[in-house]
DNA sequence: TATGAATGAGTATTCATTCAT
DNA sequence: GATGAATGAATACTCATTCAT
């Protein structure tokens, strides 16, 4: 017979996983139809269960597109401390993050967060946001800028190159179809390398030569 | 005394100067607040006339934002027809639409169609833009497949490069400042730039040497 | 033919009546079955319109109940500024006041006023009422007070004084029936008489003896 | 070991102390905020229980401002029989019973009663209350005619003045502050000297003659 | 042309109530 | 006894849209 505490954390627990679900085909509808057309009564239904129920788990619609937010933003921060290595150059630790930032950009949450604007929620909620997004962008932009100082990103405006960056990641997001033949890491690589290098052709002079070493290669 | 058909010429254009002028304010409301937390109240506030007047110039608000859309994407049209010079390479091609492309992104039609979802849009209308957006994209993607194909640019996906270089740019809506010292030509400029040459750094070996003609360099 | 401008003043007065009149059904509503009990949809429907109608004509249900509270509050602020006689002994001009203040809470407007309790407004509405009443109770106390001073009324609180003539006449908005056989203006006489007089026998050597001047007399 | 059914009675009386603290809550509540605007969630909240529980005591949220009106008007009513000696005038016993009958009202179950209006309810509870409130009314009623009748109140008309008084004493509900200096009790001692003597001055001639017996005066 | 007036349809939100545990 | 979870019903409020003038 289970002790009655293990029912307390299963029932948490089971509220907790239930929160998720909620989370999760709100940011997908937001996604797909935008906040304002979605309503309520469409996400409880696709839940099968009834618009108040949903208030049972949030306080507000805004509450939950909030929490969409926060929970790709969540996986973005935690994609950006796993990168803190020493040993590697800048340039390489930036793309090891890109190619993270890549794949949860184009998940459910991380995809709400880059196509549903921050403008529809109310000041407080959206302060919260902007001040989690900047967070993200400035980790670029430190990124960039560590690979500016140790010579393995040619030198430039860091602020710019890390909006130019997060750019076209995001930008995926609106183009991007799960049943297409490209992978959200396949993606991630594709324009990292394309960042890396640039459009110019290379001379075949200039194969290996001057390139950092061998291990910031993220060719794959 | 004027002629009465001259008059009607000056109505006619009255009219579409009243027309343009609601487009705009509604584009810099849609694009500030959103579609749906933009009223058609709010927009006839801010033109000093009321709500049905809007009704006389346009149908639907639907109608209002598609026009906003294909005001835009008018533009970027025109500019990718002003790059059909066949005695420049793919890239410089690319290079100047990209210029032009980033100038109109950053004005208040080209923020309105970067920044506001077209799914705001019924079935209808949505298709419509949706076709004018592919011919841009497409416009893109064969400037850039030109490049790969005369050597100015080097070899990759085509599409996936364009969505690379659009999303880019298109995101600069997102964090343009008007006010910033960064001018939209600039930001054209440092972001082509960037694409071009890539963030690697170059070897000393490399400049200059076996870069493309100078024509093509796009550094102002 | 008439000029525009009447019609542009006929239209203000339609609105003015039009207002009037929701404020009138919203009134005997809210006394009736309360305000929270009484629907948007109830009283649009009293009065053959839509729901959103009443909407061009208020901001709020609350707003609704503020103009109630404020047109029977300004019928009662009216009425004291009527009572200004400098000729009249303090009762005297109190009893006149009083025999309107009963007359009015008995109309729809100070019905409503009497019976709707303001907590239902919220903070800032109810703020603007409170002041109002005060405005008006001391308006009552004013007038005790000046006869206490010049020795038509005998002396005692003067604050008490009025919160129970204001009491009385008040809580008459509970039991009076329009159709019953006293009038508002009876009912304000009686209860003034039994005020004035007190409920303890009049000796019959009281009776014209001492008593105050002619003038004061407001037995019917 | 104690009796199983000594348990059962403390029980029993545990369950009525809960019943009455809820009540009392409610009360409260109801007073400060009004009915409608206290949810059952405040209450159960104030109470450091949920919701659900309130059910296992009351079946309604009607039933419990039922319940509150009751016990108020209990009290009323018990206030009325302790009142019933033969050898005291009739408004005498009048008297007495206004000062309890204003301390009831200035408690927080008479202050429900006298503040929060039967319309809430619906109209099965809502007939009962009325039944019990005229019979208060009544009694108030009786005790003057019974004073008119013995010659130690004036002639008149005793409905009307039984309204006056309770008029006077419900509204004291509405400004009677607990933390003012007046106590329930002096406030009614207050009004009733106030009913009793009337407002008219005290001819010097008249003091002390031809008032009523020392036994009646209820002067504190 | 432009507006005042009105409305239908939709939507977030609240809350009393129920029920299995 | 008490609670977590769920729901039905009601309701304020918004807004695009229409139409007579």
């Amino acid at each position: 017979m289970p002790s009655p505490w293990k029912r307390l954390a299963d029932r948490k627990h089971e509220r907790d996983v239930k929160r998720e679900a909620v989370l999760l085909q709100a940011a997908r509808s937001f996604t797909a139809r935008g906040f304002h057309r979605t309503s309520l009564d469409d996400i409880a239904a696709e839940l099968h269960v009834t618009k108040p129920t949903l208030y049972y788990y949030f306080t507000n619609k805004e509450q939950i597109l909030y929490e969409c937010f926060r929970f790709g933003l969540g996986r973005l921060e935690d994609a950006s401390r796993a990168q803190d290595r020493a040993d590697w150059s800048g340039r390489r630790r930036l793309v090891a993050y890109l190619r993270r930032y890549a794949e949860i950009i184009l998940s459910d949450f991380g995809g709400c967060m880059a196509l549903v604007r921050d403008n529809e929620l109310g000041p407080g909620y959206r302060a919260r946001i902007k001040r989690l997004k900047s967070e993200i962008d400035r980790r670029i932009r430190d990124l960039v800028a560590a690979g500016m100082a140790d010579g393995s990103i040619a030198r430039g405006d860091p602020k710019l190159t890390a909006f130019a960056l997060a750019g076209a990641l995001n930008w995926a997001a609106h183009w991007y179809r799960p049943a297409g033949e490209l992978s959200p890491s396949r993606i991630a690589q594709l324009l990292t390398n394309l960042f890396v290098r640039g459009m110019a052709p290379r001379s075949s002079a200039r194969r290996g030569a001057g390139r950092s070493t061998r291990t910031d290669r993220e060719t794959t």
